[in-house]
DNA sequence: ACGATAACTGAACAGGTGTTCAGATCAAGG
DNA sequence: CCTTGATCTGAACACCTGTTCAGTTATCGT
């Protein structure tokens, strides 16, 4: 038998994206085989040649997809009071990272076996996003209401401290999301020397 | 021909772990074959295993020893005061890490590639740093030194800042390594709600 | 009802995987 | 100087790797 019963391309095509990265994250890109995606998908390896070109660019998509969301989902407007922007940055970053953790992982983990060309476009995506988050900064700085040394390590700290929340948090767990927002507010507004009532 | 003029236990042993290391932190552990590291050491692969049991056991080990080093250097004195304690641990922590970055790349980023076993091993380690640096901060909270809402919170948030500082930070760049501890300095203290004149 | 084509199978390709081991070779102790 | 044992080679094992493609089948527009 060849084509089976009911399978149709907008099932499979999304159904092999969805299956690679919850593969990739949870074993890492190389440990993952076509022939295991395959099977999970319910399908024959060369089947997935049918909707991907290569294993690479299978990952490549995947991490450029979830860069260009983010970058998407971010509103930020430089006319809003700094500790406003960066309240909302601080909430969105927590915010929009919760449930896409497989994603999260695959893009931090998962750069190095990206061919060069894809690893600077991936790389020029992830620094976009980081100079959205300096550009509050240096905005906060600039008025006098965050006191910080150096904005571009300020960026990279704050953004390493959030990021990491995906690592451990689970929903259902001893605290909930909200609290978990307002707890790293708190702990972000305190590293760059504002008040966290505000906002 | 078989065994090479001038070949010793002692030189090809640590060489293997230091290959393994460089390479594994390059391109995972998945990535790198046994051919690879033997080639790179100069070798034929049967050879490692007179230095290594399995590849399985050569990753764990490389992780256990990375932890063992940091749990055996971290020195934290409970009599002094806490920002003292904390003064010392930040600054321990970026130290530590600088130069060893492809021991820390690899103890972050290879644990699903652990068996159950020693996974679980690996984190209890990391877990007993963890809690080295929690203990600190609720000392200082219960002291009155730091305004902390959930010291577990900030405990993760605190290393996942720190830890951060090995995936970019390069000698011979913008700033110096006393710059950045510095830096970093104040940003834990602010995010505690201490002064960082202190200590 | 039928022809076109999207969707899939099954097999093949050339090469790579971790691990084992008999045998060759060199270093060192008596 | 010669034996002993550590050290390494080279080949083999069974299996997995990404990718291609001729052939088969289900679906859909007409």
């Amino acid at each position: 038998m060849a084509r089976t019963t009911g399978s149709h391309s907008q099932i499979t095509g999304p159904r092999v994206r969805a299956v690679a990265t919850e593969l990739f994250a949870q074993h890492g890109y190389a440990a993952v085989s076509m022939r295991k995606i395959a099977a999970e998908v319910g399908v024959q390896v060369g089947a997935l040649y049918n909707y991907i070109p290569d294993k690479q660019t299978l990952l490549f998509d995947l991490m450029q997809e979830h860069m260009d969301a983010l970058l998407a989902a971010l509103e930020d407007d430089p006319d809003r009071p700094p500790i406003e922007r960066l309240n909302h940055f601080v909430r969105f970053h927590i915010r929009f990272h919760h449930g896409r953790s497989d994603a999260v992982f695959i893009a931090y983990m998962e750069l190095r076996n990206l061919t060069p060309e894809n690893f600077a476009r991936v790389e020029q995506l992830r620094k976009r996003y980081e100079d959205s988050l300096q550009a509050i900064i240096e905005a906060g700085r600039d008025a006098g209401v965050f006191r910080v040394a150096d904005a571009k390590i300020a960026t990279l700290a704050i953004i390493a401290m959030l990021t990491g929340v995906t690592t451990w948090f689970r929903s259902g767990g001893r605290l909930s999301l909200d609290e978990i927002e307002a707890q790293y507010w708190q702990l972000v507004c305190g590293a760059l020397g504002a008040s966290s009532e505000a906002s």
